[in-house]
DNA sequence: TATGGGCTATACTAAAATGTATGAGCGACC
DNA sequence: GGTCGCTCATACATTTTAGTATAGCCCATA
């Protein structure tokens, strides 16, 4: 084994190899060509002493090793993310305001449904603000740094973060018009075995959350399912059936009832967190303070 | 501002200068040469568009903006060195223990005084494995993963963490033979104002609690102050005068001596602690359960 | 069986990064 | 005042690295 560190820049290689699951691949994520990765590779393996792939004609076979080492590698590519957000806030402002990227983390469906008009507003406001938006219902984001700023439907267990409770976002049950038309309107929790349910594809733990509030649910019949609460809205709006959704959502478009508002009634907990040390950095502060009055005003709907 | 992404080795270079202090400085540092060093801080500028430090003679002046950035930096750094440690766990093993590099936060004290003959044995039983002692009472190591297992003197706060209690460490005052036999033995807390006291040169939160347990410390007039542990053991050692220390390092030594042991008895709360994601690395926790049975006999002496 | 598209590996060439040598400025010290 | 130490900046030669083109392999498909 070499006794020089390797370019960090291997690493880089490394981790899109790994995304990638080629060389070839890899080349064409990070605009360079085949045989540059595989050097990179081959570097990287010389300098450590050991084989991370296992070479295929198909393309590349991690080693237990390569898995291993992923991760350490998927968290260098954060912090550098991170690095190069926090430098966009200091070039030559062209404006009063704030300047920089700020990335937020949130559901697909507030990402979608609710956040825009806030940020739309927020723009207005801070011409120089560059916002990225992450769509994914995973949870580690903050702690790798891989948002600055998150939404989250559950309360974060980690500390070192500055949490700001936003309150419940009411769900309900929905359906289109023209659904509710042609099949009915359902007189009660009962009545919804006769319809065709938009459930959730996976069990995660607010599916979980949700039968155990409403135990009747394990008895209908789900005949549409989709992961993605954007899927089953879009179901919804299509007239597919009766699902689940935002209250806030339904009052929006004129096309959706709202069915069986008093047996169903459920609220969602809204969670804004940031890392405390970004609550100094003006374009978070700024930003997180837009969300939650943007979220709250939602919410109170 | 180019759109392409710097080069990862930039920003190694970056902190190197920001801890280095000048561009020759961090060519020495990394085994490059000065020229090199000042192109890779002009590409980083370039690419993210605005200036990180201001060149003079006598070195370079960072910006603010380069005092935002060096924490990322340094994250990143630690980050890889993480990686590195974690990659030298799988070369091809000499024999059938466990192998790579294990990096343990201690301070001072405990690293100089306390580790040595576990760690010695545990060496003794594990040929393969790697030690890397980083002794120094920084509180953020392992959250940063500078180290991968820390001996900490009080309870962590951060979850995620493996935290196994030890006990508490007596410690009590000391004085070399010689000394008392020059200026006579001091017979009660009082009577300490008459000799010359070893104390802390800077407050931290041991000497805090220190003074809140034992008030008369205030009058005692410190001749001697040293910031470092380790220099106020040197200094009893070498007679200056008395001074606090760990009751069994002053057992050890046939010449210091524990002088009223009734009257000012502490224990010294001890806890190990190891980032939860290690637990099931064998070479982190094999040292971490050596270490526990270590310390727990050192302190039960 | 033939063919197209995916992959890696290898020569060879072009570009880019590094090292060397040197100049110039500032401060400490004799 | 001169000299030595440190600093950064620049011009030039060299080495290193990346790109190009091509060959060979495997698999799917017609």
């Amino acid at each position: 084994m070499s006794d020089l560190e390797p370019s960090w820049d291997f690493y880089r290689t490394f981790l899109t190899v790994m995304q990638e699951g080629s060389l070839s691949a890899a080349a064409r994520q990070l605009g360079l060509t085949q045989p540059t990765i595989g050097r990179h590779i081959d570097a990287l393996e010389t300098s450590i002493g050991f084989q991370l792939f296992i070479r295929t004609p198909q393309g590349l076979m991690p080693t237990e090793a390569a898995v291993d080492l992923k991760p350490h590698a998927a968290k260098l590519a954060s912090n550098a993310a991170a690095l190069l957000r926090a430098a966009t806030g200091h070039g030559p402002s062209s404006s009063v305001g704030v300047r920089g990227t700020v990335r937020i983390s949130a559901s697909e469906v507030i990402g979608i449904e609710v956040l825009p008009p806030i940020l739309a507003a927020l723009g207005e406001a801070q011409p120089d603000l560059i916002i990225e938006l992450s769509l994914s219902d995973d949870v580690e984001d903050l702690l790798h740094q891989k948002a600055d700023i998150a939404v989250r439907m559950a309360p974060p267990t980690q500390d070192a973060l500055l949490v700001q409770r936003i309150g419940g976002i009411p769900i309900g049950l929905h359906a289109h018009r023209c659904y509710l038309e042609a099949n009915g309107v359902p007189q009660s929790l009962e009545g919804l075995r006769e319809h065709r349910f938009i459930a959730f594809d996976r069990e995660n733990e607010f599916t979980r959350s949700l039968r155990k509030l409403m135990p009747f649910l394990n008895a209908v019949r789900p005949v549409l399912k989709a992961d993605s609460n954007l899927a089953q809205l879009a179901l919804i709006r299509a007239g597919c059936g009766i699902g689940v959704c935002q209250v806030e959502i339904g009052r929006r478009d004129p096309d959706l009832v709202h069915i069986l508002q008093k047996e169903l009634a459920l609220n969602l907990q809204t969670f804004l967190v940031m890392h405390e040390n970004l609550k100094t950095t003006p374009r978070c502060r700024i930003t997180f303070d837009a969300l939650v009055a943007g979220m709250s005003a939602y919410a109170g709907k």
